[in-house]
RNA sequence: GGAAGCGUGGCAGAGUGGUCGAAUGCGGCGCACUUGAAAUGCGCUAGAUCCGAAAGGGUCUCGGGGGUUCGAAUCCCUCCGCUUCCGCCA
């Protein structure tokens, strides 16, 4: 939710912001003629109130009766338009970052830096899918017959990897020297990241209040009616709203977590886009970054989470860059956005595998997480949540990029430690035959 | 899943139909005292929202929603959550 007082002060702030977006200015008006109606009638109602209870004080209970009467006609109009200009002002994205670049899709993202050597094989890479079934260790076919398209069995060597990305990302932003050390060149607090596992489902309450559950996103979301819960599509989801409707004091902060949980997708937007290997699946594994500042510590934050991603990408040795999102490729409940893209040698393209976003007071406003100020007032939090790793996409970079001329997958040497093993084989044995 | 109890401001905790947005304590902020601090004393201190240039005033909020009533923190219904006991399970 944006800040009302600032649009009705401001207007042409938002309308800019809008258009840059590429989005239809009526948002904005369409809330402002509400927003008049409803202050209308809100002062006839309030006014009326005031004069029936006055009436109820003095015990001049008949009169008091016959005034409520016309109070209750009154505050049902009232509703209406209540609930309307509440729709229309949920409808309006956050105010985007005057650093924003224009652009209204993917296309006009701006890369701002690359990192690390494009691989060059003596041979012709594989990609993740050929990869997987040569080595067995990953199995979409029995998945599907178990769960359907997009799910799958991840197995032997590559689950190990998995495993091996968790332990280097809990042990990395854990690690009070290395917090520091990035955090200091980021001039944001040294505090490291409080480990999590958060639920993966989610009442439908805190979940409309993160922005995650709109009209447009709601389609995404697996339902389960019985219960009134939805499965999250990410950590961020039940991470963001542990604080809604309360007061965070300020020495507390920045508050870190760093949230391990399994994410669920219908992709129902996406039919028949990167169906094959485990791109875009219904499940997939992911560790998440997020965190609660003082407003005017937030945009620091964000340039620190997207530190932390390129630290941990260069740990693994794969190529990546970093692209600021264009305003019309920059999400709704987003100031400002900025995405890294591994190096995926078969598609021979750089490929989303982490975003960072800056909430600002998008969220806050709307769950009411506020912080307590020394001086006794407070403010709405700022929120930030980034990626650290997507599971799958990454062991699909790691998968391609460390391929051998024999078909194996070499570990990347930060991970050889937690995997216990130096290079993926084909996984044959325990009676687990390849198709 | 069954039974009982509970849910009040930043925190603790009074309050069982009007004078209660709410005693008191803690915490926070300000002032005084002090070389400084502590201690002490005095004052201020819930949120949202609307009207207003401001001063100020109104409305709503005592877990959420609904109801009874001229009037609800207080009575009724319902949902959510917490605690304890029983059952079941990893």
């Amino acid at each position: 939710m944006i800040d009302i007082e600032l649009l009705r002060k401001n207007p042409e702030l938002f309308r800019a912001s809008v258009k840059k977006r590429n989005l239809n200015l009526a948002i904005i008006d369409n809330f402002l003629a509400l927003d008049k109606e409803w202050r209308e009638q809100l002062v006839k109602s309030e006014n009326m109130r005031a004069e029936q209870k006055k009436l109820g004080a003095e015990r001049k209970i008949e009169e008091a009766k016959k005034l409520k009467e016309e109070l209750v006609a009154l505050q049902e109009a009232l509703k209406i338009t209540e609930e309307k200009r509440h729709q229309a002002a949920l409808a309006i994205p956050n105010l985007l970052s005057d650093d924003v670049p224009e652009g209204k899709d993917d296309t006009e993202n701006k890369v701002v830096r690359t990192w690390g050597k494009i691989p060059k094989f003596d041979f012709k890479p594989l990609d993740h899918i050929e990869l997987g079934q040569k080595l067995n260790i990953i199995d979409k076919e029995r998945a599907a017959k178990v769960s359907g398209a997009r799910f799958a069995y991840i197995k032997g060597g590559l689950a190990r990897l998995q495993l091996a990305l968790m332990q280097l990302v809990f042990d990395s932003l854990t690690d009070e020297k290395l917090v520091a050390k990035l955090a200091k060149k980021a001039g944001v607090s040294p505090k490291p990241f409080t480990p999590i596992f958060p639920p993966v489902m989610i009442k439908p309450e805190p979940y409309t209040l993160m922005a995650r559950l709109s009209p447009e996103t709601k389609e995404e979301r697996y339902y389960m009616p019985a219960d009134d819960l939805y499965l999250i599509g990410s950590a961020e989801h039940t991470l963001g709203s542990m604080y809604m409707d309360e007061m965070i004091a300020e020495e507390e902060l920045p508050i870190r977590y760093l949230g391990y949980s399994t994410s669920f997708r219908r992709e129902a937007g996406a039919a028949g886009k990167d169906t094959a290997g485990i791109l875009r699946m219904h499940q997939f594994d992911k560790l998440e970054m997020e965190s609660f500042t003082k407003p005017e510590d937030s945009l620091k934050e964000q340039e620190f989470f997207v530190s932390i991603q390129e630290y941990l990408t260069q740990q693994l040795e794969i190529p990546y860059h970093i692209v600021h999102n264009c305003a019309g490729d920059t999400g709704t409940p987003d100031a400002r956005q900025l995405d890294l893209e591994m190096w995926m040698p078969a598609q021979e393209k750089y490929r989303e595998t982490h975003s960072a976003d800056l909430m600002t007071d998008y969220q806050s406003r709307r769950l009411a997480t506020k912080i307590r100020l020394t001086d006794g007032t407070s403010v709405y939090a700022h929120m930030n949540d980034a990626t650290a790793f997507a599971i799958g996409r990454t062991l699909i970079a790691i998968m391609e990029n460390y391929q051998t001329k024999q078909g194996t997958i070499k570990v990347p040497k930060a991970l050889q430690k937690y995997a216990g093993i130096k290079e993926i084989l084909p996984f044959l044995k325990g009676g687990d035959r390849l198709r």
